[in-house]
DNA sequence: GATGAATGAGGATTCATTCAT
DNA sequence: GATGAATGAATCCTCATTCAT
């Protein structure tokens, strides 16, 4: 059994040492909203244009400031965009927990959780993808992701074995490595979607992605009966 | 039926025109050696620093040429990256395709595609991982990007259809978003195997690959046999 | 004969002269405070990182103020650093007046003169540095620096002529100039060894001072009985 | 005996590691004459406004280069500084090596080698006291300077222990120390005069410190015959 | 009196690209 | 073909000082 779940080979943050500490949280209500204008600067910014193409002074000029301002709050650029991760991390995580209401039926559950990444994703894409760009030359940013991907699979992970446990599905499967390939089945898959613009008919992607899902692991999916366009919700 | 394979929303290639012309290939063998020396230089320097990070004069130095020499072969440093590029997309396009012993059954053949990419994605994974970041704000090297991208995928659409057209697996399901799905869910799990170091056992990776890709578009695979462990080939 | 004593090249100070008034010096006990915590912060970083490497940030910060209290006591940073040479300047040379009982020996006097000099430099030395690094560029400080060293320098001076009228030395020697020298010798020597971190064996350095200063004006100087170990006090 | 020359308490220097190489020395004849112009237009601002107020801007402005010129031959502005300041230390110490027709007799010598200090600090002067100001926070540099300073005081100190061991002056006197005390008087000197304006009659200073000099470490001087007044040749 | 948020001119440094040899 | 010198716009970051609370 593959037992290794997702080793990260990060080194250490290399951080300036002696740094004149930036106000962890401002103190006054005028700098709450001051802080806040920056961060909804930087997110519409590095939406636009990316993380490296967006200037200090684009995000001063957005959020209606001055260049000293964003150095108030902020020691660099990528300190603005961990704090974007922080937001968006828990917003996604969030949204992504099973809401109780939801039947037993595994299928049903796959479908729910589905149905909620989309929702998530179209509006987070494009700044997931910017964290992603970032993580690739950035230990630190690398860190996060890989940590909040760990969040997501543990949960797809706990799942696939519980059915396996209740001998639902074959008992050979590597739960971790399955739940790592299908979780990256949807995010690759939506990041096409929202960041390349490589979209499909929005009710049949959800249903196509639930069936090779659950049919992956080996849950019976039941033939369609009537007409899929009956039930469609869009997305954005 | 889903029938829009991948609409790819981008504009026109944004290329200067009037350029003193570069010589599309060298004629002589000191100059296919130059060229040869920057074009290998420039790959290592993209994989190990990223393509922005990565400047003309590293590539100079480390090809130990000259900054005049690099201008002589190339208009721009995107020109390395795009030749850079066709020279990948052949070579992953070639390695995958199907080579002609291998039998009829179609699990067996999706397994042979998968370690065949697999491979092919240990040696260029880096690579792609620049490409694509590039491509997320080159709209050029992104159309080249989604045309490759769009030739894998059609060929899986192909196979997934015949199949359907065998009878073997559900007439339901959508080839070209299962296609798209599945390939990226192979992709992923490589991209982040090789480039962000999440590793696993990797027989026992493939074989689950293997094994989620057949069922998930219906097919049945046989139970394993015997033990895991008879099979296993590293691969760094 | 020599006499220009020390012409200084100093232009116009550059004041600004209307300056919302800063209060000359504090009239409530915590006022006094707050300002004596600012000047003594500002002296620890001017020792540690020089009068431009010190920010006002760092003041405020250390003397556990804020940015506007730095204002309200100061009108510049020019202005402590004033303040502090002030504090010195009187420091040094109180400390470095002639007690009454020393004897009338001229060789003696040097003695104390040297000691006492000494003492205070490894307290200031650091500090001297800092103005004198300033007066290089600040004219209002060169000033403050030269006239302070005039006082010192006029007593040698003297002291010199008196011992010339007394017939003791040389009457041919130009009194102001071997003050300048002597006096220099004596005050870059201890900055050598308190900032530069030159140091000698501290009895012998002080004695080899006395015995160089005190033969170059033309006294004699009594050999060395017994043994110098027996002396040695260490500074630092 | 005091034995322990000046031990410096440096620690090593701190130098950026990965750094794009910077050319030693230009290969083409244009490109010395370039980095003499820079060089030299350095030396010139620095003298004028010091180092820290130089910018390089201004260096290039007046060199009649670009900004990306300077930096084709520097990585920083500390590195001409250190260009300078090597160029300087050679013309020093090669001037006030003692030239072979000067008498025998030591009071010459002194005055000898007081007359050439005297020269090669008045043109070196402002140069010399921009390195006093950058040693002070910059160990590189301080390294440099102290180096320098051994090497004349070692000669010094060698010159007193010769006539100690000649016997025409006392034993006891500590060489080290007087050397150090006696090379700082001078150097202290020749500051305050070229530096801050602080000058004398010329030839009565200098023939002043001769006696000085000579009379501290106990040589005995003849007197004056004549006028002085009819010797004197201005430096500035 | 005390606080800390806001400002923005100023300055070092980078690097793709051009050009003369 | 090859070389390396020259260019300068672009960008990050600093920090003294002002001002509203």
């Amino acid at each position: 059994m593959a037992r290794n779940n997702g080793d990260t080979n990060a080194s250490a943050p290399v951080v300036n040492p002696t740094r004149k500490s930036v106000p962890e949280m401002p103190r006054t209500r005028r700098g709450r909203r001051t802080r806040d204008a920056l961060v909804a600067a930087a997110r519409e910014l590095f939406e636009e244009r990316g993380f490296r193409d967006t200037r200090i002074s684009d995000i001063a000029e957005r959020s209606q400031t001055s260049y000293g301002t964003f150095y108030h709050y902020f020691d660099t650029k990528e300190a603005v965009l961990q704090a974007l991760f922080t937001e968006v991390a828990g917003e996604i995580f969030t949204a992504s927990r099973m809401s109780p209401d939801v039947p037993d039926d595994p299928v049903a559950r796959i479908e729910a959780a589905n149905r909620q990444y989309f929702a998530a994703a179209a509006r987070n894409a494009w700044l997931i993808a910017v964290i992603d760009e970032t993580a690739l030359r950035d230990d630190h940013v690398r860190q996060l992701k890989l940590r909040l991907r760990d969040l997501f699979l543990r949960r797809n992970e706990a799942g696939i074995r519980r059915l396996q446990e209740q001998g639902v599905i074959d008992q050979d499967l590597d739960a971790a490595i399955a739940s790592a390939a299908l979780g990256g089945m949807v995010e690759h898959f939506t990041q096409m979607w929202f960041v390349h613009g490589v979209t499909f008919d929005h009710e049949e992607a959800i249903r196509t992605l639930n069936v090779l899902w659950a049919q992956a692991i080996g849950l019976k999916v039941p033939p369609r009966i009537g007409d899929a366009s009956l039930a469609g919700a869009a997305v954005d």
